[in-house]
DNA sequence: TAAAATTAAATTTTGCACAATTTAATTTTA
DNA sequence: TAAAATTAAATTGTGCAAAATTTAATTTTA
């Protein structure tokens, strides 16, 4: 039963951790104008400049159901368009806005600022990396 | 500009494998009629009867604008009551009831369930909850 | 090639998360 | 002790997440 106790919880560890990450990442992000799940996909974007909506999802692990009103969303903006491929009318091309290449500048401080918010002991680092990265692959088997 | 590449990003593994550990539980939490972040408020429950919304939300790290409406929905399925102290009426406690306490035995083999599914190398664990135990206690400061 | 199966997005619904504000109670302090 | 400050929940509004269903297009197969 001493399972059940919540401080021996991992996964709660997980969940706790997560979310404190992405409230690390506001006051970076505000100055873009995005959130969390927003700047993922425009890092996406910003090494592949045209891609798909199922693609994306792949890569983020994230369905239409989240996708959709998300790119909704940066389209308003004007990051990205937005439209029906001509080749295969199921498929929704996402690519990249002149408006959306200028800010990958404005972004390119925020991953060395976000990790020093982080202040993870250095030298964990290149370990959390390696589980982190078996754990996922294996999710994606 | 090579730490924007989606791959290298240390954060955007801790969101994915955290919503990852979520739809693990999913189908084990099913049995109980419980989400995962209703679930954690019974793990709280179940090490200590009687607590406060406060208590709660410092010990799950959330505000009330979440555990609130989360609360009423427990109290809706009869897992605990939810009212105002008599000593002081700004702070709400929380009860476990006799259904919150029944319940805690169907939920005795979730744990090892749940870390079977997850599948991480075992000799990983220690060293994972070591870290992550740092970074959250860094939280809290 | 017509029917069946599959695929890609969108939509709908439920439930978090969290910032910001409000309300009401309690404490502090001038 | 009355005013100011603080505290605890609740409320409001926005934006994810993900399951389930729907819609429309394409592919498979009988």
């Amino acid at each position: 039963m001493e399972k059940l106790l919540i401080r021996n919880q991992l996964c709660f560890k997980f969940y706790a951790f997560s979310r404190h990450i992405t409230t690390l990442y506001k006051p970076l992000l505000a100055e873009l104008g995005l959130t969390y799940p927003q700047y993922l996909v425009m890092l996406v974007l910003w090494e592949k400049e045209q891609t798909t909506v199922k693609v994306l999802g792949e890569q983020l692990m994230l369905d239409s159901g989240t996708l959709t009103p998300l790119l909704k969303r940066l389209a308003q903006k004007g990051l990205l368009n937005r439209s029906r491929s001509t080749t295969d009318e199921r498929v929704v091309e996402i690519s990249l806005t002149t408006e959306g290449r200028k800010i990958k500048q404005k972004a390119s401080c925020i991953p060395d600022q976000l990790m020093q918010a982080v202040n993870t002991e250095s030298s964990d680092l290149p370990q959390l990396h390696a589980i982190l990265s078996k754990m996922i692959d294996q999710i994606q088997e």
